[in-house]
DNA sequence: ATAAATATTTAGACAAAACTAAATAAATAT
DNA sequence: ATATTTATTTAGTTTTGTCTAAATATTTAT
């Protein structure tokens, strides 16, 4: 399979998820950056090596081969990710784009070697859950730090937004992955969050708030 | 740059090195397993970057340029070898290919904190020197095992040949890189070495001591 | 229900990196 | 010194993945 194959397909699995319906074209074209006519050639293609089912004018969905493919592309992505922040230490907000480039390499002993190495870990620095070697992901029961009440506990565990400006504002703010998180109490009128985090008390806004997961005690 | 150009280059900083003359057309063919013709239009190219001195008919070599840009690429498959050996315990002879590929990985803060993960080897698992950040390449003063004397002890510090088949014949010996050497008598006849690795005796042939390097002590 | 807008596909072109076959230059042998 | 062999380059083709422009299908609005 090569790069592009690749791409594609996790773009298809990302998209697929989220609307938990048939792609289209368009979306494909538009979440890649690239022209539509370019992503129906390409479809044309994984149709033929039965990775997605392709129906004209229809849009697509993945294959059971293409779904399983897909994962293994996500899985190889989120454990280099695991790899760069808590070996090399690299910081949230650095690695998708190097990840980008590694979940390419092309070894399924390398892969479950770095597995065991990072000691198997179910998680993404993002929070995002890694498939294992059989394709199977682990879904984890976080929530969104909105929906806690006060006097709720819980421990932070991903973020929805994942770009560098919204992990740069958590990195000044002292919020990482781990991080213990006690909610003091809402105010009704904006439902901004009064929080001890870490042993620091701060106040966060409801954009953060809905961004943020966090795993109850 | 590309993965081919940079595979080329690299060629071309190897037959250099090995010969210490011009590369011609035909030897980069050869060791690449692709035609003269598809060399001839590499040059070219590389010839129009500045990557090396291109006359028509009189071979190849490396601008400054282009040879910085070569070590830059081996000092990376030499680094991702070590992280292979050291960290995700693969053996000697299973990291050429997957090297071949994370070679090509692009990004200088990766190479970086991965040589700082790896306490700044200065040889790979093979013994082979690793580029430095600027270039420069630390020159050990190994020699051929064929080369000692009786009763000379040293380290071994890496092979000449590097196939799976020879790497695999030194793990079933117990020889490994670092292991101790202590040459006890040579056998003038067919200048075999009876030897003590690792406080095993055992006898090895002219074959064996003619491709392990080792560092006296 | 039809017109207008939007989405998708087709047709044809291009760049990169490879190839084959033919042409040309360089090296070698007689 | 010329013929022959070998090495190298040129010319033209292929495949992959992209693109633009034009055509066609689908959706939306009136």
């Amino acid at each position: 399979m090569t790069f592009s194959e690749e791409n594609y397909l996790k773009t298809i699995y990302h998209l697929a998820t989220a609307k938990n319906q048939e792609v289209s074209t368009n979306a494909i074209a538009e979440s890649m950056e690239t022209k539509p006519s370019s992503v129906t050639d390409m479809l044309k293609k994984l149709a033929e090596k039965s990775l997605i089912n392709y129906v004209k004018y229809q849009g697509v969905s993945l294959t059971e081969k293409g779904n399983l493919a897909a994962k293994m592309i996500i899985r190889k992505h989120r454990l280099w990710e695991v790899f760069l922040v808590e070996k090399l230490e690299f910081s949230w907000d650095e690695v998708h784009e190097i990840a980008e480039q590694l979940e390419h390499i092309k070894s399924d002993k390398l892969i479950n070697k770095l597995d065991k190495f990072l000691n198997f870990p179910t998680e993404d620095p993002h929070g995002d859950p890694i498939p294992n070697a059989n394709g199977q992901i682990m879904k984890t029961d976080k929530k969104l730090l909105a929906e806690l009440h006060e006097n709720q506990t819980g421990i932070c565990v991903g973020v929805i937004d994942s770009s560098p400006s919204f992990l740069q504002y958590l990195d000044n703010k002292g919020i990482s992955l781990g991080a213990k998180i006690e909610v003091l109490d809402v105010e009704p009128f904006d439902l901004s969050f009064r929080l001890i985090i870490n042993r620091t008390e701060m106040m966060v806004s409801s954009k953060i708030t809905n961004n943020l997961y966090v795993k109850l005690d």
